[in-house]
DNA sequence: GTGGTCTAGACCACG
DNA sequence: GTGGTCTAGACCACA
């Protein structure tokens, strides 16, 4: 599922392409696996189908789902994706290190960050 | 000075206030130093003054600037909005750290491009 | 609806900020309300749409509503809001209070007035 | 003396009013008092003389100061004036009171404050 | 000269 | 139809 947030800048269909870009990428989302229905989703979110539709074109336009007419979407198995992903994910890790850096955070400090979270998440 | 790029999603004013707003935090504009005047940056940038205007009350409304009517707008001496950007810059750092992490980068690789610029920046 | 002056010396925007301010402070407006549209206030007022659009700005960066992009303004819930605008009241209050004591004015004449309006609002 | 606040949203001259005015209404300036002279003011608040004159001017205009040609300006003994001062400030008090009411401030809460200061100030 | 306000009207994205 | 952005240009108060 998406969380959605009316008082979020970003329009309610970027937030669910948003969402599901993430678990994809993540795969939390598996390869495969079926997203629900435009009306499914549709009616538990509250929100216009075609709001839903419209997420889900872009998501397809990304590549990061498949639609089959009159079965449903389905999450691609994209590696090219993840890799794209990844990258942009660097890029943006790189400019807040520097970012923080220029503010006086201490590299260690970084790195205290990155592995304190080491014992939870395996 | 601010880069603008008309391909950017974000609005005109709000790249000028993020321009201003990250120098500013890394103290490449220092407290009390003078912005340029909202006519001179938009004839710069060849835009009209409201927009400039509006990122100018946008970066006073956050704190970031104090605007004198009659003289101009200055950076404010703000130790604690370093600290609110500190703070915020740490959040997307997590964020980011956790996506490529669950991407499957490793906590190495991450720690690695840390350190990397140390020579540069000691 | 908000009651403009063109006698007041506070721009027209400021007024209908303060007006809402006060009325959902005052919860006159419930949380969840819908605000009336941009253009159908501006007309009602006979002003600029920008004109209002920037009071709604404000009003939304304060945190007293929240701006759904193609559905419209509503009025927020917000208890902590709340807390805020008695903390600023209540340091006017006692502001003018100092001030009243320091012009002759006796406390007993001020609690007098506190609660002269005992029978009409119980 | 008058407590300066770039910050403030009033302009230079008008912080300037304000803070003689209050004075006077409240006595802390006596009648028949002397201001600082205008350039004397300007060099300690260190801006520009036509600002202070500017404030003076006005001060006059509303009754509470007398500019004597070559002696300076004097504070004048202005009942008149305290009592419109009064007015205006209980007029305010009775704002803030209801307001305060319609958050849920009990009665007994204000007039707690008003009695609070009673060992302090006499 | 500075910033502040306001108008008039355009175009866009969103639902 | 909604709000969001931007332009063009006016007038004002202030220093």
């Amino acid at each position: 599922m998406v969380h959605l947030d009316y008082r979020d800048a970003r329009p309610i269909y970027a937030q669910i392409v948003d969402g599901y870009r993430e678990q994809i990428a993540s795969t939390v989302l598996q390869p495969g696996e079926k997203l629900p229905s435009v009306r499914e989703l549709a009616s538990e979110l509250a929100i216009n189908p075609n709001t839903i539709q419209r997420a889900y074109r872009q998501l397809e336009a990304e590549g990061w789902i498949a639609t089959v007419a009159g079965k449903g979407c389905f999450v691609c198995g994209g590696e090219k994706l993840q890799e794209q992903e990844k990258g942009r994910l660097l890029l943006e890790f790189d400019e807040t290190t520097a970012a923080l850096l220029a503010l006086g955070v201490t590299r260690g400090e970084l790195v205290w960050r990155i592995e304190k979270g080491d014992k939870g998440n395996a």
